[in-house]
DNA sequence: CTGAAAGCGCTAACAT
DNA sequence: ATGTTAGCGCTTTCAG
């Protein structure tokens, strides 16, 4: 910047009013400035500007579980268009369910002294964030809330939509219902149960715990398990999948024995109206969730001092796959 | 910095070293820095540290199309996890296919001082970018080539993968494939479409223009435009989609004809094997080409001044989808 | 409207 | 092994 202020001759405070299209200088010398700049190709070094200035780091913290999840990549999608539409930064990083690395990664973020931060929480304690908040980094959670901390939040309703989903089951005459998660350790995951354990109490339907199934993992686990619960004498008559990834397992294996047991899943995907097999899909709109996520941060950003919100998106029941053979 | 300083009674360097965990410090001051460090709540300012110490912002800026395609997502996936193990933090950008967009975000990224950027590019021109990299900042082009820059380039054997595809095609008896692309303008497109015409052309096959169509952006053109082929007279009995969105609008289309023509695709997805209509996949690993990019540009942050490098990931063919009714 | 000086928070280079 | 000094590139403050 000396260096351009010097070519240009004028002082270091023009060149910079200059490249801040600031107010208050003269065409003619801001041409010159801008000549000066182009010869000697100068950037504006942006580390220096915020450090200087304070605040304003145009850079936003997105910690999620797993980039490479559709569901993520849809929330990180959605986020990094706000973002741009505010010239902003987005700095994606994923904990992997790791509280630990969570906490690494979050701090870290934080030393780079973002404007504000978006996190899917994996641990269930985040008092650490306190210390950060307090001194003005807004911090919002999305699909799951935050742990000993209170703060913005937007969720899904897990529970209704789980309920819906399998009083529709129990309406179809279904009794035996199967349930498979991935972890009882996720919040998700344990209002989903819960919103299928409430539809099946409130329809009188006798609760079989040997039908929940924790810890499946990805979708091999996922066929496991289907067949084991399968071969049992009094099989279940229908599944509930509580994500993506355990819905392909089950989805596969159920179609390989040509079994007419109905499948409710949560998480829509797209492919799912292709698949060779009738299933209820309880749907939502990942990307609307993230937008309403960041709307609420950069309110933060800009100063909005009030109590913090929860807030709560509704999912939808909705037919997919193809007629059984 | 200065607090914590006097708070421990040490000088400022002293607690820049414990804070960096440099060497040459006794215990008991550690110690008592450390303390007087969680009692005030200090947090070090990483971009007052790298404004001084010159490089290492400990960031790399990725820059692709749409976060929220599941190839993009992968190849973002990939990406974070290595810069990870760096303890490197990753910002992501879309351009959504405009290069003027590209430019601003890798610019801007630049502004930020980044250690190095990952560029599946959108433009045609990246010659912008020549400074920077003289400058220091090394650029790996990932997926397409970069326009009037030379640097290091990992690209997919799109074309060979194309022509292996087509040539089985050909070997199986069709003559008529139809050619679904999304824009000629974009590199990899070309690249398979080039790919289809060599395979053609060896079997000497008729090449009908009319048979390609372009500008096929999403799942219900490919559909319209399946319908259009199927409908004229003399229409062609395979089908050779160029992207894995194209790929759900023709499966889709084809099988609410029951029609019997052949498909290839390019790009593997989740769902493929439970299409409930038989296609042949070009497959590759895209986590891998993220993984090598990468890598590669470790190497240049890391000082590796050798000429630029250009390698090719092979692709693979594989059946998919369930056998046809 | 423009410029000089001070300093953001930290680290490199040099003392001690 | 620890401290002192200077300054990274920029913006703020205040004087002209």
């Amino acid at each position: 910047m000396a260096d351009v202020a010097a070519r240009a001759g004028v002082s270091l405070k023009t060149v910079s009013r200059v490249v801040n299209d600031a107010p208050h200088v003269q065409p003619e010398l801001a041409e010159r400035v801008l000549a000066a700049v182009a010869e000697l190709g100068f950037r504006r070094n942006h580390l220096a500007s915020s450090l200087r200035s304070g605040q304003a780091t145009a850079t936003i913290g997105l910690l999620i579980e797993e980039i490479a999840n559709p569901f993520y990549a849809t929330i990180a999608g959605a986020a990094a268009e706000m973002a741009r539409q505010r010239d902003t930064m987005l700095i994606i990083a994923s904990s992997e369910e790791d509280p630990a690395r969570e906490q690494q990664l979050l701090r870290d973020m934080c030393a780079r002294r973002v404007d504000g931060l978006l996190v899917v929480p994996a641990g269930h304690d985040h008092s650490f964030l306190r210390a950060e908040v307090e001194l003005g980094t807004p911090v919002v959670f999305l699909d799951r809330p935050a742990g000993k901390l209170r703060a913005d939040t937007v969720l899904l309703d897990n529970r209704g939509g789980a309920r819906a989903g399998v009083r529709r089951l129990v309406e179809a005459g279904h009794r035996r219902v199967a349930v498979l998660l991935d972890s009882i350790g996720v919040y998700t995951m344990r209002e989903r149960l819960d919103g299928a354990q409430d539809a099946l109490v409130e329809a009188g339907a006798p609760y079989d715990n040997r039908l929940v199934r924790d810890g499946v993992r990805d979708p091999a686990a996922a066929g496991r398990v289907v067949a084991e619960l399968l071969d049992q004498p009094d099989p279940p008559t229908a599944f509930f999948s509580l994500n993506n990834r355990i819905t392909l397992g089950v989805i596969e294996e159920l179609y390989r024995r040509g079994s007419d047991a109905a499948l409710l899943a949560f998480d829509d995907f797209d492919l799912a109206r292709l698949v060779p097999y009738p299933l209820t899909v309880i749907a939502y709109d990942a990307g609307e969730l993230a937008r309403a996520a960041t709307e609420l941060l950069f309110r933060r950003i800009d100063g909005d001092r009030s109590w913090p919100h929860t807030v709560v998106h509704p999912t939808e029941l909705v037919a997919r796959g193809l007629p059984n053979r």
